[in-house]
DNA sequence: ACCTGAACACCGTTCAAGT
DNA sequence: ACCTGAACACCGTTCAAGT
């Protein structure tokens, strides 16, 4: 559990891990093919890190840091950060599955990975920190589904982007 | 890909696939495991069925058809219906991980189980497709998160569905 | 017609052994 | 200190063989 020194060894290990998921998909990712990636077989890479989750919890936290860039790029206009998060989505869908669809391993993120991805979502709809939860959900969504290719074919996805823009520009109305 | 006269032994294999799914995961499921669930080994299952693949679109057809039916006993009301929807997922979650996270075997699905799944939710925010698309990933959104055990913890959940709601109750405005 | 054991090509991981 | 081959307990699936 200890972060090491950052070995030389172990950032040529998790970077050629990156490239298999980004190039080849997740499941292209096993501890065989990683070590021949690096260059040797699958039992030395255990020298250099614990165990497969502790490469996947290191994805994950370079991909949300990834994330947090696009979306702080597009700060202060909702729509253009749907846009935004869309597109990182759809740019990187083998990180995005590992970032959204697995669960997190919270206790091997650096303090605050998550907090900071998630900062300018909340500032976006006025602080409000369980709208900013539904639409943050919302977005997942909508990615998440488009990834699995769950859309009836021929679905207009921009246009179910728009609607839900369009829910949470709306003032916030209390009709309960 | 016949889908067969229901020969029984067929029957007695997506049964015990749904239960082990349902009690144990949805990784417990193997061939293996299911073979002994049903009182015979893995190879003999691939002369009632055709691979695994075919069990899993058997099961995503049941539990799109279960919740179907929870959702449309919430009608109408936009709050009830994400509560069905979130009641359903947990008491679920194996199922729900199924329908909702894996890719969907449209082709091996029945006819219109998908419409008949959806219709309420078209109806509940007026017939507009894309809202209801909205709505629908929205509704995805949340669940999976929570099922993922995305939330910081502490999160307000029952608040985040509120604000969701709140946002799709609103009338549709277009203020782009 | 139905079920079996043996086998194949995979997994992640452990471990004794080599340098 | 680093890497190896062999092995273990798993996968889904195929297939010849038994009844």
């Amino acid at each position: 559990v200890t972060t090491a020194v950052a070995s030389g060894r172990r950032q040529e290990i998790l970077d050629a891990a990156e490239q298999l998921v980004e190039t080849e998909g997740i499941d292209a990712l096993t501890m065989r093919s990683l070590g021949a990636a690096v260059g040797m077989r699958a039992p030395s890479l255990y020298k250099h890190i614990h165990d497969k989750d502790e490469v996947l919890a290191a994805l994950q936290q370079r991909a949300l840091e990834s994330m947090g860039h696009a979306l702080a790029g597009a700060a202060g206009d909702l729509r253009a950060m749907g846009r935004a998060y869309r597109a990182w989505a759809l740019a990187h869908p083998g990180l995005y599955e590992l970032t959204a669809r697995r669960p997190l391993a919270r206790h091997r993120l650096s303090e605050g990975t998550e907090a900071d991805a998630a900062a300018p979502l909340v500032a976006a709809v006025g602080g409000d920190e369980h709208r900013s939860r539904a639409l943050w959900a919302a977005a997942h969504g909508l990615v998440d589904l488009e990834l699995a290719d769950r859309y009836p074919p021929g679905a207009d996805i921009d246009a179910a982007w728009d609607a839900l823009v369009d829910a949470f520009e709306a003032p916030p109305t209390r009709n309960r």
